[in-house]
DNA sequence: AGCGATTACGCAACCGTTTGCGTAAAGATT
DNA sequence: AATCTTTACGCAAACGGTTGCGTAATCGCT
């Protein structure tokens, strides 16, 4: 069971390997005849190139790299969908890798995907900071960053208005009453959930209101292993993950057990979400009477819910889309001008309370 | 910025070509002082393999081929996990591709990796038959089968108990005194929602219950368009997906509208979970009290919503895991029995109403 | 010292394509 | 008819590794 190769194909036609990789190529001319005699011979015995040994003298793989922090994370599954459908209509294939927010695996992956000669690479980094991958975007890999920024990276920034959109729901809790806000945000190395802190305290400090250390719950790494205690609970397997951690949740617990605990909470994501909604089943406190939520990242579960989640909606799969779409033109050598960030869309649903 | 070759290495350490390779993949014995000077060059001149000419002479890519039918469904990106997991710990990489229930892009998908020459290949068929994928089966490529069985294809199927877990689920429901049962499940190409279907029949029969095909809504492809009619609204465009298009979204409406509507309702899929919740949302259906839910699929978000939602829980990590597990050996010429389907776990919350 | 065995490595063919250069045949031109 | 173009294609050298075969140098033995 051998392959079968150019030349068996060139034998059977009676040409030359080279006709054989023109006609296929249509890189130059061939006669009517002769393209007939090499079709019928590619066809008759079903010769497939070898995109291996293609690949070796073009230097091009048609491939590209898409690093994710968490494919289990709807946000980012979503973002890879529009990123496939664009790269497949241009050809281009994608190998899917899946960091888990660790900058060991991450870098582990880039040597892996250069040694695969990638024509491109979309990441969504798990540090601000990574040699790796200054490195490879000196030696002139076409990158595209995905979601955050990595300093010293040559290379566009796809993403939305975090900072914008995590004020705009902040703003309508205050307009709604809201005093005593809470957030709950992932990890502070991911520069999203700083943008999105940021716009929190804008509007808190733009209305007077103070920033109470104790109203930010910030997610924590699973390294840290809170003592367990009678009076809390470990989140549900099924709810922890690579931010929602056991000591990320006790933190999101203590702050809900606060004798003046806050009366909304902002989440910075969706996973955040789903460990916030559990804490407050836990606790029996309903949402919005006795607390209000708003969530960045909207889902398809969030208008199923009692009461269906008011959120900040980011156009995910577009994401994806220009993302995939500024990297083909990147490999092509065009130079691209610097994508302004995506806005969001604030869809109010039922889970804010209106106090006034 | 030239790609630095085996050949520099070579000449920076003052030895043949062969004896880098042989220290790189210590194939034979190399002295320590050769290997240490060997060594220090790589390291100096920063070297890194191409993995495409390797691969050119060795015919072995370590990649592997993922395609599953739809990379927003939970249940995969949750599988794809586990495979990408077990995949990457045995050095192997995971190509993942997306056909959305389409054998056409299946078919290309397939084309595709065969020409990237991958080592093997984990697929849930769109389709019980392909023939290109038995073509591919018949050439020796390793194969295993995910979730779904395909005829003519000689690899092991790893999926979970469909049929029993179907079973369970409908008996639960009978036992607790509902009689009228229906069902909302995938298409009926899929072998998988099939299997499920067989169990609720089973259950039915097996105490003497009609079998009513007013009370299966089975889904529609988007080719079937329904006509528009005021007294029902089409689903919203979140929660519209391969599965859940318009046409089933209709069918399901007006199973609800009957007059003699179900009191218990078995879902065969998380996605079709979603439509329902929405369409019970909709025409003001309180669940339990009014009808009972069981999904097939768990979710993080089903045990938050009003009521927690029953659920029939499969493996899905320990599924891509065991599939991955299996693939290696195939590659690795081990011949492997064919596994039994996992079992899965019957989790009772709290939307089914006992009606005794 | 002479010989075979062993140790440590180099030579060069090969993997399956692409592509620059060259050329035979046919047609056009004088 | 001789020469020049043009047309349509073949030759063979890359691409960057791997690996079978061969061999010089060293060692151990009598």
């Amino acid at each position: 069971m051998t392959r079968v190769r150019i030349k068996d194909v060139a034998e059977r036609a009676g040409v030359s390997t080279a006709t054989v990789s023109h006609v296929i190529n249509q890189t130059r001319f061939v006669s009517a005849e002769t393209r007939q005699k090499v079709l019928a011979a590619i066809d008759s015995l079903n010769y497939q190139p070898s995109a291996i040994a293609r690949s070796l003298v073009t230097k091009a793989t048609q491939t590209i790299g898409l690093l994710v922090a968490d494919i289990a994370n709807p946000f980012f599954t979503a973002v890879a969908r529009g990123v496939e459908d664009e790269l497949t209509r241009h050809g281009y294939h994608t190998i899917f890798c899946n960091t888990d927010e660790d900058p060991d695996r991450e870098s582990e992956y880039l040597r892996l995907l250069a040694a695969r000669q990638i024509d491109g690479l979309i990441i969504a980094p798990a540090r601000i900071h990574s040699d790796r991958l200054c490195q490879m975007s000196e030696s002139g890999l076409p990158i595209v960053l995905l979601d955050r920024g990595a300093v010293g990276v040559k290379a566009p920034l796809v993403c939305v208005d975090n900072e914008g959109g995590a004020y705009q729901a902040v703003k309508f809790l205050i307009e709604l009453g809201h005093s005593r806000i809470g957030i709950v945000m992932g990890m502070e190395t991911i520069s999203t959930h700083l943008m999105r802190l940021n716009g929190y305290k804008r509007a808190l400090q733009e209305t007077g209101l103070p920033i109470d250390e104790n109203l930010i719950v910030r997610a924590k790494s699973w390294l840290y292993l809170p003592k367990i205690d009678s009076t809390v609970s470990p989140p549900p397997k099924t709810l922890t993950n690579v931010q929602m951690t056991p000591a990320t949740f006790l933190a999101l617990q203590q702050m809900l057990d606060l004798p003046d605990r806050p009366t909304a909470i902002f989440v910075t994501n969706n996973q955040m979400t789903l460990g916030t909604l559990y804490a407050l089943k836990q606790r029996r406190l309903h949402c919005p009477e006795e607390i209000s939520l708003i969530s960045f990242d909207d889902h398809e579960w969030a208008p199923l819910f009692t009461p269906p989640i008011t959120v900040v909606r980011q156009p995910t799969y577009h994401l994806g889309q220009i993302a995939a779409n500024l990297l083909i033109r990147l490999i092509s050598g065009e130079d691209v001008e610097y994508p302004s960030p995506l806005p969001v869309e604030f869809i109010r649903r039922e889970s804010c309370l209106d106090m006034g």
